[in-house]
DNA sequence: ATGTCGATTTGCT
DNA sequence: GCAAATCGACATA
């Protein structure tokens, strides 16, 4: 059993375009995620993994979103903006979550990375995230995902296009018999909203929260 | 293996 | 004031 996914006869990686995230249907962006590799080129460090958890926020009808309301404050304005941006906030005080925006302009849908299986730049990894093994803990859990890739609030805005911080299609395509849902994580504050199945895995991968 | 608790920004009551 | 899209250190078993 090897310790990671083999990616293989793949000549060329595809950034993701602002088209893929200006589309309507957030839910559906979250699974089509799931196999895709986000990737930051920060502080100089080269660093890569494939997304294996994501969760879908569905803008101001959704009581899980922080933009449910909708409430526009000067931390959730950049979810109302056109997708293809990082929205990265501090979570209990102390953690950078990742989110990418989706939708266009005043529909404030979001899709949060929970968990990557690492590609590239593993040790600096290691490096930021203290750990002497590579295991789950590295890559797994939002905050953990930005803390692995550098990613900090100084990320908040970043275009999703650009150098520093982007997501590529590698060529990987997980089958729908092992795309798994199930509802969201730290979210039972949203009412009838918390059971929606709206977390995303991918089966048998054993880079994910919890 | 499981549980409690502290760190500490943002936004609502 | 308090709860939050969390995590890891530490305690106990």
């Amino acid at each position: 059993m090897p310790a990671f996914s083999v990616c293989c006869s793949v000549t060329s990686f595809q950034k993701l375009p602002l088209a893929f995230y200006r589309r309507d249907d957030v839910v559906q962006i979250a699974r089509e995620l799931l196999g895709k590799y986000l990737v930051s080129l920060i502080d100089g460090q080269y660093t890569a993994g494939m997304i294996t958890e994501t969760e879908a926020y569905r803008g101001a009808s959704d009581r899980a979103c922080h933009a449910f309301g909708p409430r526009r404050t000067p931390r959730t304005e950049l979810m109302f903006g056109p997708g293809g941006t990082a929205y990265v906030y501090l979570c209990y005080g102390l953690h950078h979550l990742f989110n990418v925006v989706t939708n266009e302009r005043d529909q404030a849908d979001a899709v949060l990375i929970r968990a990557l299986e690492p590609a590239e730049g593993v040790e600096v990894m290691q490096q930021r995230r203290k750990q002497k093994k590579v295991t789950p803990k590295l890559t797994a859990g939002p905050g953990n995902v930005s803390s692995a890739l550098g990613i900090r609030k100084q990320h908040y805005g970043n275009d999703l296009t650009g150098t520093e911080l982007w997501i590529e299609d590698r060529g990987i395509v997980i089958p729908e018999a092992d795309l798994v849902d199930t509802p969201r994580i730290g979210v039972d504050y949203a009412g009838d909203d918390a059971r929606l199945p709206w977390r995303f895995t991918i089966r048998g991968n054993r880079w994910v929260s919890r």
